[in-house]
DNA sequence: AACCCCTGTTGATCATCATCAAACCTGATT
DNA sequence: AATCAGGTTTGATGATGATCAACAGGGGTT
């Protein structure tokens, strides 16, 4: 079923084209979160040799399941969603990326990607051919350590949301997002107590195993109790203490 | 919470101590299943130069949550699980591993390990210290390519069980199990059709995001339909469509 | 400005699974 | 053989969140 035969055309492009251009890792300002972290300046110019980049206009996807996998991603600016269709067509959301993020690890395993990746606004992203970057980090131990390193956050990051929708309830589940959204944009830069969520009530849904009325009706149980503000995507978190309260639901004693 | 100082207590060693010994992955039967899948003779025989092994009595704890990363583990005998303890005590069950599967690519990360991984049963495990294979696998690229396809084969286990987790019902995501387990023990020949559990009422559940009582009911249910057979830990599966069928819920029309 | 569609909100009811509870089975120990 | 503990089964009840339904609000298009 997530093969449905039309890998072709989807396929992406290594090649220099119209839709592409030569990065510059280097010159990157997402470099410290990115891949490339800790790179030497002359392994910083190894990489630009093998990347390029891409705009991807909002609803646009990257990649789709069943495409033939050749390119890992790193999100330079923007927001994506990735997604997986169950055997009978329900959607699961399985992640949003933000910038410095890495998309696409999912494919090495059988080179074809399982997921598809979508941009929930107009964002870019840096192409790295797989292939490539095998070689190049033969040749740099740094950047593989920081490959692996990302496919272990990846691991890592996938245990954590299987224990929140293994044993969370609704109202833990929205309040830990909200943080980890958070979280995620005081590292890039953002304010950490109020962004505009990128996504629809379904989607979040779909990532923490509710539907969308239990979202909303939890969002709006939360701005009731003054933890946040809501207005529609607009998101302030007022009382982050009492959002992670909510996680420990109950051993403060 | 999850870091509880006894870090130093579990370490787990490389040097070979009369607990360990040099192994043999040339003349492993499990070389197919594991990371040393398609090496040529010589690299096998370079892998041999940096892997031990142990074995874990059942019960015994492999690594534990917090421990210094050092290592990564292949299952050579035995069954073990792995789990997470969220911050208010509550196990988490994230995997099952059998002989040819891999253990602790989560530590690389952070070099500190976020899970338990315990033996279910008398287990032999393959000791890859990490820093070694990281060397050995910049001179040999069919390595490097084995590891990256296990991290990520990793991944899209991982996102298989959100799938689970987030959009299944309780008989679906039994169903799932007993047929990924048969699955998994024909590939090791083993019969598909009959085999023991190694784990509790209770960590099925944990796994699956289900209490033990709804584990038990539901093999009582599946076993009352002709689906299984149900012996306490002993589990025979009659009729295999039956269970798949379950998984695709109604969309056969 | 008027319209429409998509998204979100809120209410009422229902199904699923969790919880609480009791009894049973099995294997290990004495 | 008797005892005991851990694991399992089964029943009764209840809470959480899904489902069904109606409506409201915004953003984009004409």
């Amino acid at each position: 079923m997530i093969n449905r035969g039309c890998a072709v055309e989807h396929k992406t492009f290594f090649s220099i084209t119209p839709a592409t251009m030569r990065a510059a890792c280097s010159q990157c300002n997402m470099r410290e979160l990115c891949i490339a972290v800790g790179l030497e300046d002359q392994d910083l110019h190894k990489l630009d040799q093998i990347v390029a980049r891409r705009k991807i206009k909002r609803g646009e996807h990257l990649y789709r399941a069943g495409d033939t996998f050749s390119s890992i991603y790193a999100v330079r600016t923007g927001f994506f969603k990735t997604d997986l269709i169950g055997d009978e067509g329900q959607e699961q959301v399985t992640g949003f990326q933000m910038a410095g993020e890495i998309l696409g690890m999912d494919g090495i395993s059988t080179d074809i990607h399982v997921c598809n990746a979508t941009a929930l606004e107009d964002s870019e992203v840096c192409i790295i051919p797989y292939e490539n970057l095998e070689t190049l980090s033969r040749e740099v131990p740094s950047l593989q350590r920081q490959f692996h390193k990302f496919m272990s956050r990846e691991i890592v990051r996938d245990q954590g949301l299987m224990v929140l929708l293994g044993s969370m309830k609704a109202e833990e589940r929205i309040a830990a997002f909200l943080l980890n959204l958070s979280t995620r944009m005081k590292a890039r830069g953002y304010s950490s107590s109020e962004f505009h969520l990128r996504m629809t009530r379904e989607e979040i849904g779909s990532y923490l195993g509710l539907k969308l009325e239990t979202v909303s009706r939890t969002l709006s149980k939360f701005d009731a109790e003054g933890l946040i503000g809501v207005q529609h995507k607009h998101i302030r978190i007022l009382n982050s203490q009492g959002l992670h309260d909510l996680l420990d639901h109950g051993t403060s004693s």
